[in-house]
RNA sequence: GGUCCCGUGGUGUAGCGGCCAAACAUGCGGCCCUGUCAAGGCCGAGAUCGCGGGUUCGAAUCCCGUCGGGACCGCCA
């Protein structure tokens, strides 16, 4: 070993100990005499002086040496002089007088400081990953995720789950992301896919009487990114034989409230238990089914106050079937017809055709678009519901639900974080359930599973499927904390009469059902437990405890938004003689 | 496939039609300095302003194109 201790471990104790250390220069301090570096393991920070009085050679290799060289000291650890402690360091107390430097290897100078905590250009830090994480920020996320992990391997294992690891070289599925293919040198014209994720194989090892199993697994969707969203990416895959929704909730939430406790005890759940929510409900209220309870700005259904206004715009939307909402923007009635107009920009980007308003500044008259339409009463009567008071502005919307929904549902968001409403130390993990289990697709002009293929939808439901699927539920619950979607999970179907129907319902071939989940559903016809799990996001999750604004912050060796790994330069051209092995041509794209 | 934003020494920014072959901070190099910890002081090197074209007497600055990066929409069962 080139080192006794690491640089962190250091405290008062140790006075007097002769130690070796080895790490990084983080920083130099030479006073003409006497030198000081500061030497930087993983593990942390320790001050490393040498006196030309007392041990000249050491001080004298100190004096090439330069930040981010790696050295190894020899030395013997003392008390710092009184006065001159550091209470900002863990080992501030104390100081390592140097006897001896190795210089184990020097370096160039960065391309941007390791030492100091600044904003560097993304691209340059993607190139000089290994860099990047020596950052303190960087080292402290990557340490995060593996305590993330790690509490999830032991929890598990304490209740009786398996690791199990599945395929990566598996097969292509009909439905969801695009997959990414591998072809196949033994067998001319033919694909493995990577996995978008192990649902399969999880349900086959319940069949295969596993009962408990889970995996930190990685999976893969070619598809475009977002700040959320890699084309790889590491989900806890769980799956429990014998368990109904109850039992999965109750496990993940048990899983996760204590998990947060451990690794970040400086947060705060927002309510334990989780709050649980319906689909129809957390739509209501939220306008998405992934809300953030961390402030209110709640949705209002006004449908009924304004049905009659004489407010065209209101009426032409409601008599369509269509849905008029609102929010109350607590605080902003101050807003500039400007800013308003900002907003309403805004909500055009999600259909919306307009924003209507009343603004209710505190010593002036209120303003609105169409507010003199309105009787004093049913003005009353929408200030009540929407909880206005002196200072407030309300915003509506009326057009089709879906828009109304998803447009108020942004301006909730984003009016939230003009206010700065959430607190980041909270963490409002909640649960929504009762989905719908299928939803009708314009484009495809079929149904379209909410979840995926395999998930069960409620027994009192079944009779539905065959008559009215749009009202069918699904046993799917969805795991969500501050805004993001974490995790998905459902009871599945385990019954081979009922996976076909499903498959019949969403437009699937029997041909093709049988090509592709034939082993699914001979599996199911020996004896299949019930049985059901969930997928949380170990990447969301991570980003969201380290309080960083994308996943890319909690991933190693990320890709950047054309899925491109700048550091390692893929993907990249091959040999032709590797395409000619895998039977592949390429064929340029037009232009 | 689409919309929007960004691109100035190594890094982060300023400059947004002439005062700019470009300013500041930090980093880098040299010298001085024995208790600092973002050490300090002095001196110095370093960018033809992503690239190409255009407008103009004059472009880092305006316009068009292009490349690179980011945010978002579509897409993501």
């Amino acid at each position: 070993m080139y080192k006794t201790h690491t640089c962190g471990e250091l405290r008062r104790a140790h006075i007097g100990q002769q130690v070796e250390l080895a790490g990084w220069v983080h920083r130099r301090r030479d006073h003409g005499g006497i030198t000081f570096v500061d030497l930087r393991d993983r593990f942390g920070l320790v001050q490393v002086v040498a006196d030309p009085a007392t041990s000249p050679q050491a001080h004298q290799k100190l004096e090439d040496v330069r930040n981010e060289w790696v050295i190894q000291v020899t030395g013997t650890v003392r008390s710092r002089p009184p006065g001159s402690e550091n209470p900002h360091l863990a080992t501030g107390e104390i100081e390592v007088e140097t006897s001896e430097v190795r210089i184990l290897n020097p370096a160039k100078t960065t391309p941007f400081s390791i030492n100091k905590d600044e904003e560097v250009d993304e691209n340059t830090r993607l190139r000089y990953r290994y860099l990047d994480l020596r950052r303190e920020q960087m080292s402290r996320n990557i340490l995060l995720r593996h305590r993330v992990v790690k509490f999830i391997r032991d929890f598990l294992n304490d209740h009786g789950f398996i690791e199990v690891e599945t395929p990566i070289l598996f097969k292509t599925t009909p439905e969801g992301a695009r997959d990414y293919l591998v072809p196949s040198r033994l067998h001319p014209g033919e694909f493995y896919a990577l996995p978008q994720s192990p649902q399969q194989l999880k349900q086959l090892l319940m069949v295969a009487g596993v009962e408990r199993y889970f995996q930190i697994a990685r999976c893969f969707r070619d598809e475009d990114q977002r700040g959320d969203r890699q084309p790889e990416f590491t989900q806890l895959d769980l799956e429990m034989s014998f368990v109904e929704r109850e039992d999965v909730m109750a496990l993940a939430e048990e899983l996760f409230t204590k998990m947060v406790a451990e690794v970040t005890p400086h947060k705060r759940l927002f309510a334990s238990p989780w709050p649980r929510f319906t689909y129809r409900e957390v739509m209501e209220r939220f306008g998405k089914d992934n809300p953030d309870l961390r402030y209110g700005l709640e949705l209002k259904d006004v449908r009924d106050l304004v049905e009659n206004s004489g407010f065209k715009v209101f009426e032409a939307a409601l008599a369509q079937g269509g849905d008029v909402r609102a929010l109350n923007a607590k605080g902003c009635a101050d807003y500039t017809r400007k800013q308003i107009d900002e907003l309403t920009e805004y909500a055009r980007n999600f259909g919306a055709k307009g924003l209507a308003y009343i603004a209710l500044p505190k010593d002036q008259e209120m303003r609105s678009t169409f507010a003199k339409f309105l009787t004093p009463e049913s003005l009353e009567a929408l200030m009540t519901r929407l909880e206005a008071e002196p200072g407030d502005l309300l915003l509506f919307v009326a057009d089709r639900p879906a828009v109304v929904f998803e447009t108020l549902a942004r301006l909730r968001v984003l009016l939230a974080e003009r206010l700065q409403l959430a607190d980041p130390d909270v963490l409002a993990f909640c649960w929504v359930t009762d989905f719908p289990f299928v939803s009708w697709s314009e484009e495809e002009q079929r149904w379209d599973p909410s979840h995926h293929l395999f998930t069960s939808p409620m027994p009192e439901d079944i009779p539905l499927l065959d008559v009215d699927p749009g009202k069918a539920r699904g046993q799917q619950y969805d795991m969500v904390l501050n805004n993001y979607e974490v995790g998905g999970g459902s009871i599945r179907i385990h019954d081979r009469q009922l996976q076909e129907k499903v498959f019949a319902l969403i437009g699937l071939e029997p041909d093709v059902a049988r090509e592709r989940f034939g082993h699914l559903l001979e599996a199911f016809e020996y004896g299949t437990p019930p049985h059901g799990g969930i997928a949380p996001g170990i990447d969301r999750i991570c980003m969201i405890l380290a309080g960083e604004p994308n996943i890319r912050e909690v991933i190693a060796f990320p890709k950047n938004q054309a899925a491109r790994d700048v550091m390692g330069d893929a993907p990249s051209p091959v040999e032709p003689k590797q395409l000619e092995d895998l039977h592949i041509r390429v064929v340029p794209p037009k232009n």
